[in-house]
DNA sequence: TATGAATGAGGATTCATTCAT
DNA sequence: TATGAATGAATCCTCATTCAT
């Protein structure tokens, strides 16, 4: 039974993120999602609490899917502390510009009190990651920096404040381009 | 009387710019536009057929400031065609990232049989630029084309069709790339 | 300068008679009124109060044609007096099945307490018109009626009534019949 | 789960029939109907794709009751010919009058290329009826008529043209005697 | 006085969510 | 648990009326 239901779960919500991903949260009816996933419209709701509650299962799924990446990809230490640190930029603005919608939902979460824990576990990861980037490059005596996780916060922090209060989202390079810069130059060790 | 005002229509559209600027086409309700306007409701209406409209009319302004600033960019020279290329991609891809409700207005329009002169001069122009582009590459012996005029069709083309079918539009910088690479390719002049 | 005021205002009329003749009052907009008029959509605000008052003004218009109209034909008491009755029934069926809007409008105006002078006096000469024509009848010995004044009351009454709250108002003449035998016989002298 | 319920579709479309009766199309709200019908606005919406839709089905159960009407009152062929080209005008005419709004509605359908197949059926089945009339005058010997299958089809649009690009529609009856008698002696036998 | 731009109340329609079955 | 009929809040748009010129 738990089984079935976990399968008709992940029905849903693969045929939400498939219609997500070429249309508009609110171009999405939640009928067409119903109809996609072969249930019927009050299914979706014995399985996810809302359509924003939908989505922000495949939001996170996504962010997983983000965090999981950049950890493999950094944790042979293969790439500089510099590469490090655009590869990272680079994820989170991506993952930025294709679900612009997340920053909303996270202000209603936080408006309601309920930013679920895997969100935070999640986001703490990230922080990680980025902070043992940081620390690599002060090692390795080319950075400095006496609070490595602080700077790790200001990362998503800046991509999220040039979406949300920023210039027209056109061009998510050059954005990547300048935070990286931006970062680089303030870590630089300088005489 | 009052006149009708091109002063108070360039009020409205820029009011509705700064909000759609941030927020999606459904997102903005039309009392948010007069409002931040400092119009009436109405009044809107008296300028602008419809909410569509009225967004329409905007991406028509991103779509002329896009090809003018091709052109001014391309018309002297200093770009080498392959340059060139890359240009006229990355701002295509850009302005398309920048407002993807603009393809399904193109529909509409075209379902109703209405896509305004202006619209069609305009795109005639960007694929006049192209053109330009591409027979500078021949004529310097870098490429080969017999059809320049039917290749500048196509890079429009590549993009659109990429948005409107293709996979969730992440990331436009792997798509220029991805295009140009193709493209160049495609020119090439081989033994 | 009267005269012109007065040719603008006969010519708002008549342009608004002719739209509300093929039109239900809610089809008609005052821009096209204004536009047949050939004047401006302000103009028509300052001869006539509102959209209502100017369909009043025409329904008056037919109210003043009926019952001149009526006037005439009966002034030579060349029609018997059920011949009469029968052509003032008529008169007054066919322009309240015209004009069902105007009914709507006496009781605004009664609500309001305005229902201007002249309706009152038109209607008045209405009633007294049918009341010769039913004194006509006593004074000849074919009908019995100790009080035709208000019996010309009853008349305008019964298609009103059978208009505003009986069945869907589908045809005149049977209505017509219905109320005409019904008042012959009430008339009728019986032994 | 609550089963779609012609119950519940029929009890919409009668309260609406009632408040369409004594009020125009753009004078009944909505909201009213839902409220008359006992049902949530929305409600109206799962039986009828729109406020036209609804009243179009009103419409066509009152041109069903013409046509079933008039089948029964001639099928036992005790009218004359010439009553039975009466009876249909005068029930073509009465219908036309109650619902003016009709001729808007076909031509609506007519551009959308919609016109349901009943209304079509039902169509025929009334141009059958005029006809069997028109050839029992024929073969009676009062009549000629090569073709009165082409006959029938003049009935409807005669009354047709008249209200919609004729005199403003103040009195059937009048139309239907004029109708009658230009029909009937067409279809006169001569010398 | 004449005009038509400006206004916002009013109404049709959509769609996320609820709930009876 | 699964369903889809029922609901009404939310929103676009129309159009009578006002008012600045």
């Amino acid at each position: 039974m738990q089984v079935l239901d976990d399968e008709k779960r992940r029905r849903i919500q693969s045929a939400a993120a498939r219609m997500f991903a070429s249309r508009h949260f609110h171009e999405v009816r939640l009928d067409d999602i119903a109809a996609e996933a072969g249930v019927g419209k009050g299914t979706v709701y014995t399985y996810f609490k809302s359509k924003e509650d939908l989505h922000l299962a495949i939001l996170f799924d996504g962010f997983v899917a983000l965090v999981d990446g950049l950890k493999s990809e950094l944790e042979d230490d293969s790439k500089s502390p510099a590469e490090g640190i655009e590869a990272i930029v680079r994820g989170i603005a991506d993952y930025a510009y294709a679900h612009p919608h997340v920053f909303g939902l996270m202000r209603t979460m936080e408006a309601r009190g309920t930013k679920p824990p895997k969100w935070i576990a999640k986001r703490k990861e990230l922080l990680a990651l980025i902070e043992r980037v940081i620390r690599r490059g002060v090692k390795s005596g080319e950075w400095q920096d006496p609070h490595p996780e602080w700077t790790a916060n200001y990362v998503p922090a800046m991509v999220r404040s040039v979406l949300l209060f920023g210039a027209p989202p056109k061009n998510a390079e050059t954005l990547i381009r300048h935070t990286v810069q931006l970062l680089l130059n303030g870590l630089q060790k300088h005489a």
